[in-house]
DNA sequence: TCTGCGTTTCCTGCTT
DNA sequence: GAAGCAGGAAACGCAG
């Protein structure tokens, strides 16, 4: 099941794919990002070993690559718990609730991700928030915690 | 050039 | 009281 995730979902999602530079490439960048590379060792140092690789863009056009979103990149993270380094985690899978561990380390990946140093866990809050209006994501009233709505797709282990 | 979408940014109020 | 989170409003960048 994982798998089909990993091939049909995950990689097809170009949410790691920056079209001129793969994940191992933003993480060892340090002209293009020095503070992340100092502030959280940790989760770029599993990024470096992660399976995503710049050869699985290869196949990725750039009209997909743009069409990339916020929300699908949240979701590839937790299909990929190797990739999110404890960034993300499942708090009820069956139920698309989520919670974010990491936050400012999921904006820094946004960040790189858009190429905007200066994204914040903040702003990247404030996009997800904006997914309660066309019900990809619900709300749920704790702090940090997410659930997928029923405009979200990809997320379900059953339904991929 | 215009329009719509998906953010991004700033700000304020609320919660912990 | 401070820090962090949530939501409103406006601006921005891009594709069609």
């Amino acid at each position: 099941m994982l798998d089909s995730v990993t091939h049909n979902t995950f990689l097809p999602n170009v949410s790691f794919c920056d079209p001129l530079m793969s994940w191992t490439d933003l993480f060892s960048n340090e002209e293009y990002y020095p503070a992340f590379e100092h502030q959280t060792d940790a989760v770029s140092s599993c990024l470096k070993t992660s399976g995503i690789k710049s050869q699985d863009c290869h196949s990725h056009s750039r009209t997909s690559l743009q069409s990339s979103h916020l929300w699908e990149f949240v979701r590839d993270l937790l299909l990929s718990p190797e990739e999110n380094c404890g960034i993300l985690e499942w708090e009820d899978r069956e139920q698309g609730i989520f919670r974010v561990v990491k936050s400012e380390g999921l904006a820094k990946m946004w960040g790189q991700r858009k190429r905007n140093d200066r994204m914040t866990y903040e702003k990247l809050s404030r996009a997800l928030r904006y997914y309660y209006k066309t019900g990809i994501l619900e709300r749920v009233d704790r702090r940090l915690v997410y659930k997928f709505g029923k405009n979200a797709h990809g997320w379900q282990e059953d339904k991929l």
